[in-house]
DNA sequence: CACTTCACGCGAACCGGTTCGACGATCGGC
DNA sequence: GCCGATCGTCGAACCGGTTCGCGTGAAGTG
């Protein structure tokens, strides 16, 4: 059922067909009936390739993955159901491309066959090769995430040194002295990503600011790498009263590792950092945290997308957010008995 | 930079170049190096909408996502990732449709506007209209998850039967004589969810026929409905010694709802149920618990949605997977200290 | 009544590939 | 030296839309 096969049962041409569809000319009413009356006996619907073809526009984004292997933490779920529902509200789809071991193949498809009109990025580095090249070729594209010089490129992204600087100044002032940073696994940290970078740097001066005493960790994106992460930090220093966490996937592990060590939360132990709502409140006790707003970002990240299609020649826009830390229950103040483990050991038991 | 460009160059005509990339008809070895030649320095590639126009298929598969809103449940992040990298590896992209609140027309558009060569369908229900249409106009898909009549369709599925009933029997092995049992939200039940039936199923025939004393509940997909979840079930029936649950999302609140009833897991209760093994390695103590093997399902998705394109009339195929049971750390022998409440109420304390 | 004006609708060209039928050149066989 | 098969290449048609220029009939104007 094509255009052709309904012009001809309408009675009408195949232009006048398409006017009709898409008001670009006037039609009159009469013949508009006509035509909408045989659309809708045949449910007739354009073949989206060949409107692509013509009117050289897919209306499809691209979302492009992480180069993370296949394992994915929270916060991308979160945005890729963002993402996916404000362009559907667009009225666009969103192809996905992983971007991952084979990064080019799958997404030099995109670009080079020209599958998507644009591409929303995740997970992004410092020195983004990728956002090099799109912005050299002049693609559009908006990243979730800000490169070392984000300057003249759409992005939305979060102010990951002063989240890490507040978690730091919360800590500091409930009284901690020793505190340790668990950052993202050490892979990722040497190729640049960004937060990773950002929380780090803004981790260690708020400290020196403070004049605390810390140690930084990196630590695998899983629950067991996160308890083996928290063995090492109370192996390094058994007076390490509390913790700041970039790590959402390693959260769960790092709450058994110190449960298992006797250490009770809040009580013993302060445990803070930057996690997806959604992941703070899975654990007991819930987590006092900057909470990613990554629904909200994935919106943004489509909004400012649409925009740039729509209209080719605006200045580059984009939006830096600071969502404030939400006190939940995993820290107190330190100091009532800052080295000693805990009396009871009771809760800590965990034999099979 | 389009085929006749390339053609030009090379001084051949346009199928000659066509011939030369897609080997359909023999290209002298010369004139393939000179068109070979031209397409790497120039970096052409063919438009995909072109492509896809001249020959009918687009290599795009869709991947529709569940009516859930915006609660993406973690096993869909699982299923999101594997069916992605598969396709990947087969050389076809991944469309996302939320067949969500105005499910018809991001749904009908993937079929009726010709966007993707087949589907595949998540968050199946017993009676499910999408797949309906679907088989009715003949459309390539696979489900992941079974309807009531899964005959001659294709498919990938979990025996949530049986696994539940697995649960029921663990339990009832270890002694647990009074269980109760957390389901998915009413509103995914009464909407004919499979998992929630017949999962729900599964648990009700394995807990008559070991004669246990059973109560049902539906749950919120949040921690925080996990936690009103378990304090309706020890009010309901304060003697309950063991639980099992199908809703992963809520799994950190009834942890939590134990943690503050008293209730030490394992040892005065005892927590199981079928959850992707990432998720029941977050909690502490970690779930034993059936693992739902994601990557494997979304893997065996995409394997059977390929063949079924390369070979339109092969009959129908499908998976029906039953994991075993992992056992972790959250059951326990019931009897010690069977209905009283823990001595001890120190780990529950979750002051702020 | 002749002339412009306008509203509508038509045909043809185009987007960038694929595919089919045909044609010229080369080759071997008798 | 002529004929038929084979190989390599070309031109044209087609996929299903969109868009431009033009023609036609009706309405408006002096």
């Amino acid at each position: 059922m094509n255009i052709g096969e309904i012009a001809k049962r309408a009675g009408v041409s195949r232009s006048t067909v398409s006017y009709a569809l898409s008001g670009k000319r006037p039609v009159s009413e009469d013949t508009r009936q006509k035509i909408q009356r045989v659309i809708d006996e045949l449910g007739y619907q354009p073949n989206a390739s060949a409107r692509a073809l013509a009117n050289g526009r897919t209306n499809t984004i691209g979302l492009v993955f992480p180069p993370a292997g296949n394992h994915y933490t929270g916060m991308q779920l979160d945005f890729i159901g963002s993402v996916t529902e404000a362009a559907a509200s667009y009225d666009y789809d969103v192809l996905l491309s992983p971007s991952g071991a084979d990064s080019d193949r799958s997404f030099q498809r995109l670009l080079g066959e020209r599958r998507v009109d644009g591409a929303i990025l995740m997970e992004i580095r410092l020195a983004d090769d990728r956002l090099d090249h799109l912005t050299a070729v002049g693609f559009p594209s908006v990243a979730i995430g800000r490169t070392a010089h984000p300057e003249g490129s759409w992005w939305v992204g979060l102010d990951h040194t002063a989240l890490a600087a507040a978690c730091v100044h919360h800590l500091a002032d409930l009284g901690h002295r020793r505190i340790a940073f668990v950052n993202r696994p050490e892979q990722l940290l040497r190729a640049g990503y960004e937060s990773a970078h950002r929380g780090l740097d803004g981790f260690t001066k708020a400290a020196a600011e403070r004049g605390l005493t810390v140690r930084t960790y990196c630590c695998g994106d899983d629950p067991a790498s996160g308890h083996a992460c928290l063995e090492r930090i109370l192996h390094d220093d058994p007076a390490t009263t509390a913790l700041v966490t970039l790590n959402e996937a390693a959260l769960g592990g790092l709450y058994r590792g110190l449960a298992q060590a006797g250490r009770h939360v809040p009580r013993d132990f302060s445990v803070t950092g930057v996690v997806a709502s959604r992941w703070a409140e899975t654990v007991t006790p819930q987590l006092t945290a900057a909470d990613v707003p990554a629904e909200q970002m994935g919106r943004l990240a489509v909004d400012l997308l649409v925009e740039r299609l729509d209209h080719p020649d605006t200045p580059a826009r984009h939006h830096l957010l600071t969502p404030p830390i939400s006190l939940r229950a995993s820290t107190a103040p330190a100091g009532t008995t800052p080295t000693a483990p805990a009396a009871d050991p009771g809760p800590a038991s965990t034999h099979p």
